[in-house]
RNA sequence: GGUGGAAUGGCCGAGAGGCGAGGCAAGGGACUGCAAAUCCCUCUACACGGGUUCAAAUCCCGUUUCCACCUCCA
């Protein structure tokens, strides 16, 4: 049974699903620009869970966001609107492009498709009677500038996921100067927000026209695309607080339920030390890998051997390394057939259920490559019992380089130095070509390259 | 100030009371005309101070340092 750590008991505690299904959410992207390799750790962590969950037997369905709209960077600064005026094109536009890309880029780090991906955009309706219902029944009110707030003092349990307490969080901290008042309380957050001059992405309501505030959004999905109740919820340790405390406080507001059953969190991607993040100049994009010549799968093999919950600190090195391990590891599974068998692996089974521990996991393929007692055909079956999970692409059969015209008169020239023994030329060809991008090794059955 | 974590060799990183994970880098060797690749070998650590124990990197107390969150964040 898999079993994971959950952050509002802060035990590892069973994953059962119910009735032998586990419905989960992941908190998506705003799609205001490329994700970078460290909000990508979070997705694959939904990832695992899922595989793993699939391999303990259960059925799964997910549902991940898609924020399209409503994510502030600061009040009324729509980050998809900024980005338009960046860009100059229409911010439905903006949202279109990022979303494509985002499904691109989980598509290159082999992180399985969502079974939905609601917009946020296409869910104002959601949003809208789940903000009557909390305004009706007392857990929201609509403040003296006119937009919608929770009154968070309302809900008793507030603050159990992150163990912030309401009387410890600072009041006036990054407070925006324009709600200043108009709440009730400085931890209240609006719901909904009334345009004034904003022009774009906005829609009618029974408060005005306006936009929707960030964290109702994924409670009106959730509850709409996996009903009330809602077995894992997973997001990065920053959603941790505020917008996972919110989000459960406005569920269960509108559920009278404990809506979400386990709420998951990845921590953070350092890169060469530092947090990734714009303003850190360290972000790192899948294409950045791509660029370099390294497998994209690199990233992810790199994520595996470190616990998802724990801070990781990527490197270029560590990068390095994770691609030439899986080339290896293609090599072993190469070698061991066409066979499509699969042998399972107690001890690897183990580790991937005991809250993801796919480091161990890692640790004993190096064990099954070494060992000598196992034969190639088995090592294969073993190394694709592990891929279930560890999604490593390992049958990937590396494409034949198509040459050019160029590099085969160098290659025939350099055979031909070889055989008068004109070491000198042979070395000063096998310069050129992997200059131009091909490795030459020779053997006893002359060169080869690749 | 509140909250959640972390400290292991040149570097990255598992391990959670008892035979020194593994990887990368480096050095040596085999192979090679020379390289590359591959294979073999070598190097060996648990932040500090106390305590518990036959036995502590691991448990307890204290200290120091670092990271993250506290209303933009994966």
């Amino acid at each position: 049974m898999l079993r994971l750590y959950e952050t509002r008991s802060r035990e590892v505690v069973d994953i059962t699903g119910s009735a032998g299904q586990l419905k989960m959410y992941c908190c998506g992207p705003t799609v205001y620009r490329d994700a970078h390799v460290g909000n990508l750790r979070t997705f694959l962590l939904s990832d695992l869970i899922v595989r793993a969950a699939r391999l303990s037997g259960l059925g799964v369905t997910l549902v991940q966001n898609i924020t399209d709209v409503g994510h502030m960077a600061t009040d009324l600064e729509d980050k998809i609107l900024s980005q338009s005026k960046v860009e100059k094109i229409d911010p439905f536009e903006i949202a279109k492009k990022y979303e494509e890309r985002f499904h691109a880029d989980l598509a290159r780090l082999n992180i399985l498709p969502a079974d939905l991906y609601p917009r946020a955009s296409e869910s104002i309706e959601l949003m809208i009677s789940a903000i009557e219902k909390l305004v009706e029944n007392g857990s929201a009110y609509i403040g003296t500038d006119g937009n919608v707030y929770f009154d968070a003092q309302s809900f008793p349990t507030y603050g159990a996921i992150s163990g912030n307490r309401l009387d410890a969080l600072k009041p006036g901290y990054r407070f925006e100067a324009s709600e200043d008042g108009a709440k009730r309380f400085h931890a209240d957050w609006a719901l909904w927000k009334i345009a004034h001059d904003r022009t774009q992405m906005v829609w009618q309501t029974p408060w005005g026209l306006g936009f929707p505030g960030w964290h109702i959004e994924c409670s009106a999905m959730s509850l709409a695309h996996l009903g009330q109740s809602v077995d894992l919820h997973v997001g990065g340790i920053d959603l941790r607080f505020p917008h996972h405390e919110n989000e459960r406080a406005q569920s269960n507001a509108l559920t009278g339920l404990e809506t979400v059953t386990h709420w998951i969190h990845g921590e953070h991607l350092l890169f060469e030390g530092r947090k990734m993040s714009k303003s850190a100049g360290n972000v790192v994009l899948v294409q950045d890998i791509i660029d370099r010549d390294l497998d994209p799968l690199s990233a992810r093999f790199a994520f595996l051997e470190n616990r998802y919950r724990s801070q990781m600190d990527l490197t270029w090195a560590s990068l390095k390394a994770a691609h030439s391990t899986l080339k290896r590891w293609r090599s072993v599974v190469a070698a061991g057939g066409t066979s499509s068998a699969v042998e399972s692996d107690a001890e690897m089974e183990q580790a991937f259920f005991n809250d993801l521990d796919t480091p161990k996991a890692l640790q004993r393929l190096r064990a099954i490559e070494k060992d000598a007692q196992i034969n190639p055909a088995r090592k294969r079956a073993l190394f694709l019992f592990a891929d279930q999970v560890l999604g490593l692409d390992l049958t990937r059969v590396p494409e034949a380089k198509v040459l050019t015209s160029e590099q085969e008169v160098l290659l025939q020239s350099r055979q031909e130095a070889r055989l008068r023994k004109d070491f000198a030329e042979s070395d000063r060809l096998r310069g050129l070509l992997e200059a131009n991008g091909l490795a030459i090794h020779d053997g006893p059955e002359g060169q080869s390259w690749s």
